[in-house]
DNA sequence: CTGTATCCGCCGCGATACTG
DNA sequence: CAGTATCGCGGCGGATACAG
């Protein structure tokens, strides 16, 4: 066999593209990554804004119902007044930190080359 | 120590965020995966383009510009007339392809729960 | 404290057409 | 074949103000 992984359907919608999607809300794996690393798995909203330093009350509330319909946390709603409402891990969830963690190992192995990001010409002619 | 990751700075352009900013422009990671497992590492245009369904010419080379700018291939202009441009994969590429292999083969293991990502209710009134 | 509703700028990305 | 130039849409995402 030639190919080196089993999956060579590179159609529009195969899970590889799906598992991408779900990097186009830019916080999405973050807010994983802080409720696995920092917060055990499981943490309220106001919590979770004050650990992702730069990301708004709308953004967040919005990131958290995407990522609840697609299964990878649940939300729960405790008391009544004051609202007091938690956000927990699924298993798809957890699942899902592993490879991220190892992208941002990755990064920061590599971090020395990725500084130079934007530093370069941009232009050739 | 309680932290599960040695960084936990969380600052506005940490590595992981760094990392992240690659998938801004969703072809990247393709067309990292298809040169190396499809391509052997290397590729003209007009063979990346077929390999990669729905590509538009201008976003392939204009995410082939910003992967070259940022170290992750590069680009070789062979002939003249016709003109035959060979875009290769880098040292760094090449290390970014394991964690974007985990990063699809956890799309691939999960690809049932995926599959119901925007068919739920999307509204909870 | 948690969440929603506007307003609005920015930019990824596709479609199309044209140059060498 | 490889690349550029325009136009235009959709949507992320920040700021702000308001509601329960």
């Amino acid at each position: 066999m030639k190919a080196g992984t089993s999956d060579e359907e590179w159609r529009e919608d195969c899970a590889p593209r799906r598992v991408l999607e779900l990097f186009a809300t830019k916080w999405t794996s973050m807010i994983l990554h802080v409720l696995h690393v920092r917060l055990n798995g499981a943490a309220r909203t106001g919590v979770l804004q004050r650990s992702l330093p730069g990301v708004s009350k709308k953004m967040l509330t919005q990131t958290l119902r995407e990522m609840e319909n697609t299964g990878l946390v649940t939300r729960h709603v405790q008391g009544t007044v004051p609202p007091a409402v938690e956000y927990r891990l699924t298993p798809l969830g957890t699942r899902f930190i592993e490879p991220i963690e190892l992208l941002y190992a990755w990064g920061r192995s590599n971090s020395d080359a990725l500084n130079e990001l934007g530093s370069r010409p941009t232009s050739r002619r």
